[in-house]
DNA sequence: GCTTGACTTAGACAAAGTCCATTGTAGGAT
DNA sequence: ATCCTACAATGGACTTTGTCTAAGTCAAGC
């Protein structure tokens, strides 16, 4: 993750404390956060960091390329560090678990002409709904 | 779209006219209304409706299987009538344009079994994102 | 070590949605 | 036809998620 650090130094970000730290909470891999996820956890690090910083600086990692903003339920958005592999996501109907997953295919490929309407297609989404393991036992 | 009250009362539905009126809002292709937007055209003929009786009522046709949640953006949760054709969704990322799209293939036969975690699998939606032709000619 | 403009802050604000106590009513029972 | 009652609707308070702003702070270059 000190890569990040690095990359975003290099493109010219100013490096502060605050920014620091919820590149930090975002480290690893399979992890998912809301923003308030991240700020709580950003402020057991510096008590005083504001939610607005957080929003601002996920916000930046987004358009950065960084992270992902993921909305698998509509309650809140999630952001996923993983960006510079693509990816689905599978996600428990139940708990709201949340797991990376790589299908085969590629479904641009399986969207005809005839079904694009004049639209210049730049991305795909595929979300996987389900009931995990834990949930099905219980 | 009286086939759907019908099958409604059939279920056991007590029909009201705020749930009559959100219905017949409801009907119609390639309609894809947030909650607000079905609330102010069911105003206009039922003025004293409420918001929560419209959540309430989309809430139920959701779960009754009427009616499908689609969350494109990340604002409002939109209501797709079109529940019984399976389908996927074609997003304009300017204007918020949708559009239904019906993909060749299945993308639940792309992800491998060693790609499912144990999870039970029940739904798949696809979201293609892209520039509508207006907006790229804008 | 200054300066400066970018960054951060707290809190107000907004949008979308939920909850709840109260009031109303559809539809079966009489 | 009227009455009953469980289910539905209401409206307003509340919650959650996110944005905005004015004022204060600080990283980094000089």
């Amino acid at each position: 993750m000190s890569d990040l650090l690095e990359r975003l130094r290099g493109r010219g970000w100013r490096m502060t404390a605050q920014r620091r730290v919820v590149a930090e909470v975002l480290d690893g891999d399979h992890v998912h956060l809301t923003a308030d996820e991240v700020h709580a956890r950003a402020v057991e690090r510096l008590p005083e960091i504001s939610r607005a910083t957080v929003y601002n600086t996920l916000g930046e990692l987004v358009t950065l390329g960084e992270v992902l903003e993921v909305s698998t339920d509509r309650r809140a958005k999630r952001y996923d560090p993983n960006a510079h592999r693509p990816h689905h996501h599978l996600v428990c109907a139940q708990c709201g678990a949340i797991r990376d997953v790589h299908p085969t295919g590629n479904p641009l490929a399986d969207l005809p002409a005839t079904e694009r309407f004049g639209f210049t297609i730049s991305d795909v989404e595929v979300t996987y709904r389900g009931v995990c393991p834990n949930c099905a036992a219980a």
